[in-house]
DNA sequence: TACCAGGTAAAAA
DNA sequence: TTTTTACATGGT
């Protein structure tokens, strides 16, 4: 097993702990514990362990990423630098979020407790769509058991230390496995068959997931939609997720609808309203989002029941 | 026991 | 065109 530490210099403020540990799903392909972010990557179809650690401050931030691995090319250290990066958004600018929330009632004394929080990115954007479409309609809880269970069946392992890390599976491999196989990990019949098929438009090249970077936001969302299993919740929580925009928002999430009765003492809340009321964080949305989840988890929330 | 949970597609009206 | 309904399952 090789070894390769690399130093990446994000773009300050950058905390680690909440990006890593409070901007995104859980996860039992990635984690964060005892200081470090973890996550098994595919190269090439070859597994690589990525450990991240901070070795600066919030404000003039370095992340040491060690790779693990069989065999380590410059090449693929320098593609899994690229995708690490990627994944905790460290080229991201909080600048213009930070002047907009200082004068949001909502925002203004949430976001400095979560200084430094940079919106995660999903592995890729098929990874991405999976997971929502786990995670529609059943609770964060019970979305994260059938991940876990996911994972744990299909993902490839890298065993480091005695320790057996989980990757995400491959598009090839959720085809394979086929919808009984999805079945066995508790999806119900209809989520198993959006799965399969999805990756198997991945596999055969009728659907280019990552082409959907290249296309503007109504675009993508327009082009994801057409999938059967992805509807506006799911291609507007991509946005923010995997694509890397600023100013999604998913609007039709029943949680973020809670969230803002709570933060404007609201009686109702539908995805109009929510969509209404959420032209006030434009153009950045994507942050109101990742820090209103992050505060949710942070129990910010919990004098209004949520959390 | 019932009801809800970071929705969606398909059927029914 | 708009309104129901089935879907799976862990927590409360």
């Amino acid at each position: 097993m090789l070894m390769r530490t690399v130093t990446v210099t994000p773009v300050a403020p950058f905390d680690l702990e909440h990006t890593a540990k409070h901007g995104g799903w859980e996860d039992a392909a990635q984690g964060y514990g005892r200081a470090r972010f973890t996550r098994l990557l595919g190269i090439d179809g070859f597994p690589i362990l990525v450990a991240v650690s901070s070795s600066g401050n919030i404000e003039d931030p370095r992340l040491d990423v060690t790779l693990t691995a069989k065999s380590l090319s410059d090449d693929v250290v320098r593609r899994s630098v690229t995708q690490v990066s990627r994944l905790l958004g460290v080229h991201q600018d909080l600048a213009g979020f930070y002047a907009m929330a200082s004068g949001d009632p909502t925002l203004s004394s949430l976001v400095p407790q979560l200084r430094g929080l940079h919106r995660p990115q999903a592995n890729s954007v098929h990874e991405s769509i999976v997971q929502s479409i786990i995670g529609q309609q059943i609770s964060a809880n019970v979305a994260r058991v059938v991940r876990r269970l996911l994972i744990q069946t299909y993902g490839a392992t890298l065993t480091v230390h005695d320790t057996v890390h989980y990757g995400f599976p491959s598009p090839e491999v959720l085809v394979n496995a086929g919808v009984q196989g999805l079945r066995g990990v508790k999806l119900s019949q209809r989520k198993a068959e959006y799965i399969v098929d999805i990756s198997r438009a991945v596999v055969s090249g009728t659907f280019n997931p990552e082409d959907l970077k290249m296309l503007p936001d109504d675009e993508a969302v327009g082009q994801v939609v057409m999938l059967r299993g992805v509807g506006p919740w799911t291609a507007q929580w991509l946005l923010v997720n995997a694509l890397d925009r600023e100013d999604g928002f998913p609007s039709g999430d029943l949680m973020l609808q809670k969230i803002l009765i709570a933060g404007r003492a609201s009686l109702v809340m539908d995805s109009d309203s929510a969509l209404s009321y959420s032209t006030r964080w434009s153009p950045y949305r994507s942050y109101a989002t990742t820090y209103l989840f992050a505060g949710l988890r942070l129990g910010y929330f919990r004098e209004f029941g949520l959390g």
